[in-house]
DNA sequence: ATAATATTTAACCAAATGGTTGAACTTTAT
DNA sequence: ATAAAGTTCAACCATTTGGTTAAATATTAT
């Protein structure tokens, strides 16, 4: 396996990808130890168990995922380009990490509390700076009224559902995966001009 | 529980509840049978295996789930008109069954094949009608080029995304259910006004 | 050097879990 | 009425699985 790097980094790069592939019900300690190349119980000694390991690691994939996401929506950019960054960089790190929104989803509501707590608190006010902008660009008469809430979800939407969706997408529409990126790749020109003319 | 119902319906009820919230890994059979109020091996009577019984019920959520969804698409209605009837069909569907998208998503994910065989041919040809429509639609000259593909995934990615995100989504806007209800309410009017704006 | 500490492993363990069995009980057919 | 078939259940079984342990090995401190 990867022999230059410590114990738990092997850890807990196993860990996330056999974690964000079969969730905590489905994953295997066993499993985990044998794509780390390591003992079992080598997970427990850094863990101590199943539940911390996996907590560890699905704060660690949110903590790593989300700030990349808000960044842009605090960016000093006029509106269009402001989405056409946000789009970029939100799919193009779907097209890095295609299953981690279905993992995020799929395990906060097995445990919205959590998440909540340690994510929810840095959130509130980021959408501030976008309000702000949205009324402006409303009163110059650029764009129509669209609340933030009804803005966010609906480019989030644009975004994420088509890699939640993908297997059923790819199956629809017999799809291969080089087809469903390249499906993708021009999404990140059309959801722009789709979201900008939606609210012009 | 349930007396007046045959014990196979019980099982199917009891069944699709555990496996829609805590999916296939997480389920337990003792669980459906204590959720059917009946014995653990009458499961196994029925159903042979966990797996026969998931694949049964998955096939039945998704074949009793999938038809609403795109019956309305070849009705014979104008656009605008059969936009905001899948809107409202769709989202009032989930709101009965919020918890279905992510089930059908996750598991899909997990054995893409088998959905693609058993629904996937099915649903060849069901967008023909809507691509036309859309095509004489631009023709006349009342909404700008989008492909059938994009159109689509655009619309269901409005309706559907924020039930995926429900937990994430309560989280940050800190919001209860009902909030979130009156919200997705409130996008049975705004997803077709977004929409048609977005194409016109 | 060597004692102390940290890391790693193979072998084990107890609980959980999917699945089976044989007997009891009900329903249906004759 | 009764034999046959279908249904239900408590007790059991084998395997899987998360977790432990005690000894071995490597590392660090003195």
């Amino acid at each position: 396996m990867k022999k230059d790097i410590s114990t738990e980094e092997k850890i807990k790069q196993a860990a996330s990808k056999v974690f964000v592939k079969k969730g905590l019900a489905g994953a295997r300690m066993q499993e985990i130890a044998d794509e780390a190349g390591i003992n079992k119980a080598m997970l427990h000694y850094y863990y101590r168990s199943k539940d911390k390991l996996f907590h560890s690691i699905f704060m660690e994939v949110v903590k790593e995922f989300t700030p990349k996401i808000i960044g842009v929506l605090n960016a000093d950019l006029p509106l269009q380009k402001k989405i056409e960054r946000y789009v970029e960089e939100y799919i193009g790190m779907l097209k890095n990490d295609p299953a981690i929104p279905l993992f995020i989803f799929n395990e906060m509501k097995n445990n919205p509390k959590e998440f909540i707590e340690k994510v929810g608190i840095v959130e509130s006010g980021v959408l501030d700076k976008l309000n702000d902008q949205l009324i402006e660009e409303k009163r110059v008469g650029n764009i129509r009224f669209i609340s933030v809430h009804e803005f966010m979800i609906n480019l989030v939407s644009l975004c994420v559902f088509p890699f939640l969706a993908k297997p059923m997408f790819q199956g629809i529409f017999n799809a291969s995966d080089d087809e469903f990126y390249k499906f993708m790749e021009m999404r990140k020109k059309s959801i722009p001009v789709f979201m900008m003319a939606a609210i012009s």
